[in-house]
Formats: structure tokens, sequence, C-alpha cells
DNA sequence: TTTATGTGCAACTATTCGGTTTCGCAAGTT
DNA sequence: AACTTGCGAAACCGAATAGTTGCACATAAA
């Protein structure tokens, strides 16, 4: 079982999820709700987004309610840090393709 | 096959190839190098990666050099955006959730 | 106490995924 | 012309994935 924030992101149901419990905290059945699936499918994506820290649990009397652990999104934003450089600077990736086959013709 | 860039970044070894790729092209011969699978397996990824067009080809004699498609990245960039302005302000996940209880509670 | 509701979990299924092995082909090299 | 090298595609395989149905259990309402 993989379980990282990147395969949690993978599946555009788990994605609108997040979407969804971000601004306000929901309960499995608000949120299945608004899909085209069982409850129990989206009990299933929540406890992945749980496994991975993504998603918060706060039980209220026989409700659970899941929202977003925003924190966790940075680790997303974070490993793009290496490539904005890339593209924010006039250096785009066809200068790369370039200048390696230059390099490479000798 | 779904093969959008969230799916193409949810594998480790694509991740990886991605970062590898970024400053310089490569062949997947050069690539495969880096990682313990056969070359073919890198092909697969490869074809993935240029699926959702976050990967370029330039053929070169018999050798073809993969570089990667920075602005595509920006893509989830993009999607981030959503959750940037949460993790930025004072108002974090915590606080969420208790309006959310303390509006369920009237 | 009985019934209804909100939930998680287990078992099963079809599909996808990542990998290997084998092959064919094109481009260089001898 | 024969051989080597770099590559993609196809066939196959075991594991993971996303979904379903059915169940058990706790909480709340009758």
């Amino acid at each position: 079982m993989r379980r990282d924030i990147f395969q949690a992101i993978a599946d555009p149901t788990r994605r609108a999820i997040i979407t969804l419990i971000a601004l306000q905290a929901m309960t499995p059945n608000a949120i299945a709700e608004n899909f085209n699936t069982t409850r129990q499918a989206v009990s299933k994506h929540l406890r992945i987004l749980t496994e991975c820290e993504l998603v918060q649990q706060e039980q209220q009397g026989r409700e659970i309610y899941y929202s977003l652990q925003v924190e966790k999104m940075k680790e997303i934003d974070k490993w793009l840090d290496q490539f904005r450089a890339l593209w924010e600077t006039r250096f785009n990736q066809l200068d790369n393709v370039l200048s390696t086959l230059k390099k490479k013709k000798k």
C-alpha cells in the first residue's frame, strides 16, 4: 500500500472531495450526495485521504465530520518548487533541448 | 485510459524521471540507467508522460531525447491555487472544524 | 425496547497499473 | 551485406485500484 499524497490526489473523485471539504467540514453522507457513487465508496476515499493525513475527522454524536488538513497540501507545492524556477525564467524547455543537442553534436 | 497530469505524477518513478529530465534532455537508455527497471519500463513511463504532454521528444539520429514540458507543470500549481489562500491565512483547518461544529450545534 | 440513522469494514469483482520478456524496425557501424 | 545499437509495441502477469453489496455496531429517536 503506497499511500502518499501524490497517489491520493491522482483520483478525480478524491480531488473533488478535497475541494468540497476544503472550506467546510462535511459528513460522509453529505459528501456522497455530490457524487454518483455509494456512501461506502466515499468512505473508502476518506480512509485513503486520512491515511496520508490529508483529512481530519471530528466525531459529533453519531456523525463524523471530515475536513481538509490544508497544511499537507503544501507538500505538493514544495515538490513543485524545483520546477518553478524553470517556468519562471526566459530559459524554457525548448532552450534545454537545443543546448543539449548542441553539446551532443560537439 | 485516464491519462491526466495528476495520474501521471502519482508514480514515484515518473516523478523521478520528470526531475531527471527537467534540466537536460535525455534518451530512454540514459534515463533507465538511473533506475532498477528495464529500458522498456521507462519507455512505458515516457509514453504516459508524453500522452499527457508533460514530456517532449526530439529525434537525433537513432536516439530520441526526452525533455520536460515545464509549462504543463503549471497546471498542478493552478489546481493548488484554490488552497493557497487557505494555508496562507491565519484561519487554518482547525478553525474550519470549530466553526462548522458551532453552526451545527445551533 | 424497538426502530431508524450514520458510519466503518470485509468480501468480492472488473479494471487498471507497473513490470518483464519477446519481438520488429530503423539507423548507424563493420 | 551483415552486425550492432536504440528504440517502441505487443503479449503476458501479479498486484493494486475503485467500485459494489452485505454486514456489524453505535447513537439517537419512537
